[in-house]
DNA sequence: TTGCTGATTATG
DNA sequence: ATAATCAGCAAT
């Protein structure tokens, strides 16, 4: 346990806000995944995407429907996806319920990195500069152990939640990635100084 | 039922 | 630049 800890979990209520407010204020808080009793991986947010109503790029901009069916929970649960048909994408849903809306996270940070790692990851995962294992939403997915299993789920308790972070010093905001709608919306954050955004 | 596309990533 | 690989979606 680190010492100087002094984290929270975040309730659901703080993330029923609109998706543009919560994703800048979610750089710098933890998500946190729980593989055991004495195995807990946490992760620094570092880079995030809002979703909402009206947004063309949003999954639920025509219709609901099974896959998007979680973003009109209530805030707090966790949607994942699959995308491209090999990668998974993690987002925390936000705002009120039955608005979809919610949080991509595109890339954390591992606070430690403990040794056990190798025994809970395939080798594949860990190869790399360390501070870039979680830097993309497909390979973050990967290094937390983030799949459709855990789509719906409730981000207050084990085995995957968030807590509270110092605040992010400098966060840069600019458009999102890897659309073909909604591109010149500028709902992207990222903290300025990390090494695992995704590149421009 | 078919065909295309996508909130990606590693590799050539 | 491209393959890998599959579910959602629209059109057939």
């Amino acid at each position: 346990m680190s010492l100087h800890n002094s984290t929270q979990i975040i309730e659901p209520k703080w993330l029923a806000r609109p998706s543009m407010v919560v994703a800048p204020e979610l750089l710098g808080c933890y998500l946190v995944r729980q593989f055991a009793a004495d195995r807990v991986l946490r992760g620094r947010i570092v880079e995030t995407e809002a979703y909402a109503p009206g947004d063309p790029a949003c999954h639920a901009y025509r219709r609901r429907t099974q896959r998007n069916e979680v973003m009109f929970g209530a805030a707090g649960l966790g949607y994942v996806y699959l995308i491209y048909g090999i990668y998974h994408c993690f987002n925390v849903v936000t705002d009120e319920f039955n608005v979809p809306s919610a949080v991509l996270i595109r890339a954390v940070e591992l606070a430690e990195i403990p040794d056990w790692l190798p025994e809970v990851l395939p080798t594949k995962i860990i190869k790399g500069k360390p501070e870039r294992l979680g830097a993309g939403p497909g390979k973050l997915c990967q290094l937390l152990g983030i799949d459709r299993t855990l789509n719906g789920t409730n981000l207050s308790q084990p085995p995957l939640w968030l807590e509270t972070g110092e605040p992010t010093r400098n966060i840069t905001q600019t458009t999102r990635i890897g659309l073909s709608q909604g591109v010149d919306i500028p709902w992207r954050w990222y903290d300025t100084n990390s090494q695992a955004v995704s590149k421009l």
